[in-house]
DNA sequence: GTATCATTGTTACAAATTGATACAATGACT
DNA sequence: AGTCATTGTATCAATTTGTAACAATGATAC
């Protein structure tokens, strides 16, 4: 833990003197003011939808990740950077869902006690004290391509089931749920696959990833069918594996049909 | 027009001497730096779509409505207050549907433009010359029950026929389009009807309301089917009108009924 | 008063989509 | 070879959508 010495950074108002820590902090005046990001990051692995969480050093505090916008970076860039940062994965498929700007957005106690765990006492005036609105960015990655990636707060960046997550700090218990809403009410114009899945998959792998999303059975010979029908899928070699039963075909995204209008 | 007699504002930089823009720069600090608000303002008459533009004072500059968020107000009582301030009307329809934040979006040449407009001459670090984000409202709201308010920087604030609109300024030709984009998009699950209808219309009314947004025809007594099969209408007495045909019945919203899930 | 006409509300039927089920094919295991 | 779980496909019913027709009605013309 670090031990606070009182150097007053002008700027930002905190008490540390971790390099790394100071870095990140004297960086704040090149940001754009009142606003961050929030990144909900979605992969898809073991049948199961699952989501990128950070965990706070010292605390049992959960959070999506997280980041704010550089002067000279547009939105989309700042949240591609959020989560190459924590993923270290580039060109991913990003969607901007909803802003969430109540004016009561502040979180003072919180953010306070997450800055303790790193051994930093925010001084009252401290920028991240005051209010901010939160543009979210939800991104549908491949599970096995991520290399989760904690940032200098935090202990562990790792994968949660989406159905098991841990109660999350702020208000990104609400600004999750929103995204979750968005996804599936995208899931039909949006084609989600190619993101989240590996290059080759089965028709089942497939379907699961639908189920899960939408958290209902779909009848599977229908799914085979309405799937087929949109010849956005190439029909490879059988996949031989140990199975005690007909071996699937393997399938993959074709290119030239996949992107819809 | 105002003469500019270099009395300078210590807090926001612009030259004026007219006492309600004093009191409209001077207000600035409570703001919410970086954030803007657009609302793009739809009504419905005589079979059209239409948005309400102001239009700045001694320029050919067309607009948004638009504004800012003041430091201790959510963003949608934001949205709904610059809606109030051009339109009277209260309670109404609103739906975010996206951020725009391009790291360019700023517009220092428009702004002295406009501004000049009005006698005002901008210092070179006057806060409109920033970067600021926009979050894009729509509203849908009752086109005979709007009075149309002019800014203090506008001649007039006046419908547009939504196939005639004029070219407007920074980024506002995208933002339009984005917004309505999305109303199309969410036409099926949202129920847009009695935010733009007046109280009681015939389906033919009701009707047209459809095909104007959409952009297209739609097959008569398929519309009618599907309409009365969601029960959210409540048939009224016949309306005699002086047409020389069968007289139409009156419909209006079942609000019993009318909220969808 | 009667005929005409445009529009409305409703019905009828075809076409397409979706839901539910059945069945043959396959590949590993016993 | 027989069993078994799963896959790919076919079949038929149920529902939704597309298209067209038809009777009802309320003004106008004669």
């Amino acid at each position: 833990m670090y031990k606070p010495n009182f150097i007053h950074l002008l700027l930002t108002f905190c008490m540390t003197d971790n390099p790394d820590l100071k870095e990140f902090w004297e960086a704040r005046p090149l940001m754009l003011p009142s606003v961050s990001i929030d990144c909900v990051i979605f992969g898809y692995y073991d049948n199961q939808l699952k989501i990128l969480l950070l965990k706070y050093k010292n605390t049992d505090c959960y959070a999506l990740p997280g980041g704010f916008i550089n002067q000279d970076e547009n939105l989309e860039d700042a949240a591609a950077r959020v989560l190459n940062e924590r993923t270290g994965l580039k060109d991913i498929y990003l969607e901007q869902f909803y802003v969430f700007g109540d004016k009561d957005r502040r979180f003072d106690a919180t953010h306070h006690k997450l800055m303790n765990g790193s051994g930093i006492i925010l001084k009252a005036d401290h920028f991240l004290l005051n209010r901010f609105i939160s543009i979210g960015y939800y991104a549908l990655i491949n599970f096995s391509k991520a290399t989760p990636m904690p940032d200098v707060f935090s202990d562990s960046c790792t994968w949660h089931d989406l159905n098991l997550v841990p109660s999350l700090i702020f208000d990104h218990d609400s600004i999750l749920e929103k995204a979750l809403h968005t996804l599936r009410k995208n899931l039909d114009e949006k084609l989600i696959g190619p993101n989240l899945l590996p290059e080759t998959f089965t028709m089942n792998e497939f379907q699961n990833l639908y189920e899960t999303i939408l958290g209902e059975k779909i009848a599977r010979s229908n799914f085979q069918r309405k799937i087929l029908g949109l010849h956005m899928l190439k029909r490879l070699d059988k996949k031989i594996t140990g199975g005690a039963h007909k071996a699937p075909y393997l399938y993959c995204f074709d290119t030239k049909t996949a992107s819809k209008p």
